[in-house]
DNA sequence: GCCATGTTCAAACGTTTGTTTCAAACAGAT
DNA sequence: ATCTGTTTGAAACAAACGTTTGAACATGGC
């Protein structure tokens, strides 16, 4: 059966104060009575503020990993065996990120926040969300960026996922700041813009050291407009 | 006069206490005991929780932007007129936020944590930090980017800005997990290494798009080997 | 109609929180 | 020895916290 309304109007108020002030700072006071619910009611469905926490981000995060996995096996599929380009594979990994911020309406804002400040929450807390499916992501984005940039060794590939997975997370944490940060020239609403922009910047950081290969350059022709000059950004 | 020593004990464990747990999920109790001060010295040293917060994070911060702010300084004077290499620009930037790390003995874990979890604060307590200096260190290193990559327009470097910004804080905040994410293949405690890394992947991105010049072409083939050009990085 | 189950509510509880108060101790100057 | 300013400490305060409890309500099955 469908579960109740008050477990999904809790979930809702307590994301949007897990975002705005983590874990601590969040008052379940403040949380249900923006749900219109009762206090015993967290205990009730949740068990407790930690289990309330752990399922408003699972919610969050488990169908991002879930649409990288999928994003993945239809890339390789197409692929046919060839390595992908390293851009599709960084968008692979960014995309269902910053694109949630979309598909979610006016949760979009503080989906991305949530991400962000998840990892900075304590340790047994965020080991408890991320085991599982993020090993498995980050596992398969890492042969595949192994595969496209043979000239990297393992270290190297690991020291540059770190850097993208802190710099995509830190991304979608301010994303709300860009437009103040920017002086208003960076819009934080189009997010396809935001996600083009960042997955050139990881891409041609993440590829660092390499010269561009011909599948590269073809892929960086392909994408999503017509053609261009060989070293023109679009637009 | 010097300030007192138990001032200075309190802010050395609240540095601790803020780093790891955040503004809210720090205790004024267990940061008093810690510092083995009454509770009341807080109000008396500092005038709320709020103010110890400010004075804590601003004598890390402050060294920080003053730092870079030399850097930059020092590098125009050595250039006499000529554009700065992107790297030696994202190494002034990066460079002083890592390297606070080392410079400080064994606070430099919750220093970086600190640096990094700012962030996520309350805006109102975010701004009362951050106005003034890092502002000037942001608009003069963006007009150093313009200059050292002028296929770039300006909201390009906006965004780059921004995404470069967010990498050195998602990385600072996260060092200390570096060695499980890597499964032992990078050394949190080798930041020269860290940064070297960082510099490189960071600079790549944020030049996505542009033909190697001459002068950057000289400084990735001289790196780590055998001497290099003028306008090779500083060691 | 009765019973069982699931859900919600108001209230209370014990704990923790940051701030304030007042007294005591300390250091330095006279 | 006294005075003054600074600093520290113990205790109390009011508020807020998350959790628990028992009662009330709604629903469905028999």
């Amino acid at each position: 059966m469908a579960p109740p309304e008050t477990r999904e109007r809790l979930l809702d108020a307590a994301e949007r104060h897990f975002a705005e002030h983590g874990f601590a700072g969040a008052s379940l006071r403040e949380v249900t009575a923006e749900a219109g619910a009762n206090l015993a009611a967290v205990s009730y469905h949740f068990g407790s503020k930690e289990e309330l926490f752990l399922a408003v981000v699972s919610r969050v995060v488990a169908p991002i990993n879930e649409q990288r996995l999928e994003l993945l096996d239809r890339a390789k599929a197409r692929a046919k065996g060839a390595p992908l380009p390293v851009e599709e594979v960084i968008e692979i990994l960014v995309g269902p990120v910053l694109r949630s911020a979309t598909r979610h309406g006016t949760r979009g804002g503080c989906l991305l926040k949530l991400f962000a400040r998840t990892q900075l929450e304590d340790a047994t807390l965020w080991k408890r969300i991320v085991d599982g499916p993020l090993r498995e992501v980050k596992t398969r984005i890492e042969a595949e960026l192994a595969r496209a940039l043979p000239h990297l060794g393992p270290r190297d590939i690991a020291y540059r996922m770190h850097f993208t997975m802190g710099a995509v997370k830190s991304v979608a944490g301010e994303l709300h700041m860009l437009k103040a940060f920017s002086h208003g020239l960076c819009d934080p609403n189009d997010i396809e813009a935001t996600l083009r922009e960042l997955v050139s910047f990881l891409a041609a950081g993440m590829s660092a050291g390499a010269k561009p290969r011909r599948a590269a350059k073809a892929a960086r022709r392909s994408p999503k407009t017509a053609r261009r000059s060989p070293e023109g950004r679009s637009k």
